[in-house]
DNA sequence: CAGCAGTATTCCTTTTAAAACATACTGAAA
DNA sequence: TTTCAGTATGTTTTAAAAGGAATACTGCTG
C-alpha cells in the first residue's frame, strides 16, 4: 500500500484595477491596524513594518481608490494621526466577504487531492 | 457625478502540502513545457528561466509528490531528456480543473466592486 | 572511444527588494 | 515660541533572490 500524503488547496484573492494589483490582504491588515491604533506609525509598529512602507501603501490606496480609504491628520494635538473613511471601512468588509465566499467554495470543491 | 473606476477580482490558487506551498501555476507551466519540449533544458529556454532553477523545481516536485511527476532520462541518444509521468499529466489536469471552477465562481460573485 | 546533448551541481556575480537611517514639516496646546 | 508625536520624503545599507558561468557526469551512437 502506498504512502498517503495530505494535500489541500489554498486560495488567495485580491482586487485588480487598471494599473495592476490594487488591494490584497496585506493592505487590508494595514487598514485594520490604522483603524485600531489611530495612526500609520502605530499601525506599522503593530505589524513590524517600516513606517515608510506603510505610508507608501496608504498613499497608493488613496490615489487609486475612487475616494481615499484613509484620512490623514497632520500636526496638532498628538502630532496628528490617521483614520479610515467610510470607503475604507467598506473596503475591509467587502474584501472579507468576497474572500470568505470564495474560500468556502474552494474548500467544498476539494476532496481527495492526489499527486 | 463621480468617477467610475473598474475593479475586478483576481484569484490565485495553489496546492499546499505539509511543508508549505507545493504546486502552483509556475510549476504547472514548467510541467507543460517539459511535456512539450521533451527536456528540462528546452522547457527552461522556452520560459526564459535558468536551467538551474527549472531543475530545482523539478527536484522539489518529485520529492514532495507521492510519486514523481517528471521522469528524467540521463545520457544516451540526444543526451537524455525529461518527460511527464502519469502522475505529472494528472497533476496538470487536476490543477486546471480546480482553477477554472474557482475562478468561474469568483467571477460570478463579482459585481459592481466599488472602492 | 570521441562526440554529443541533456542532466547534475557548485560557485560567483548581479539585480532587486526590503530595511534602516536621517531629517523636514505640521499644527494644537502648554 | 517651544514641545511633541505623527506625517512626509530622500538617501543609504543590507539581505535575499535571481541569474550566469563553469564543470563534471551519463550513456547511446557513429
Amino acid at each position: 500500500m502506498e504512502e498517503n500524503k495530505k494535500y489541500t488547496i489554498a486560495v488567495r484573492i485580491w482586487i485588480e484595477e487598471a494599473d495592476g494589483p490594487f488591494l490584497g490582504i496585506g493592505k487590508i491588515w494595514l487598514l485594520e491596524n490604522i483603524a485600531k491604533t489611530g495612526s500609520i506609525t502605530n499601525a506599522a509598529k503593530e505589524m513590524k513594518m517600516a513606517y515608510r512602507q506603510a505610508w507608501q501603501l496608504v498613499e497608493e490606496m488613496n490615489k487609486r481608490a475612487e475616494k481615499p480609504l484613509v484620512e490623514k491628520l497632520l500636526g496638532g494635538k498628538g502630532g496628528g494621526g490617521a483614520r479610515l473613511t467610510e470607503a475604507g471601512e467598506r473596503a475591509i468588509q467587502t474584501f472579507y466577504e468576497l474572500e470568505k465566499k470564495i474560500q468556502d467554495f474552494a474548500r467544498k470543491e476539494t476532496l481527495n487531492l492526489k499527486f
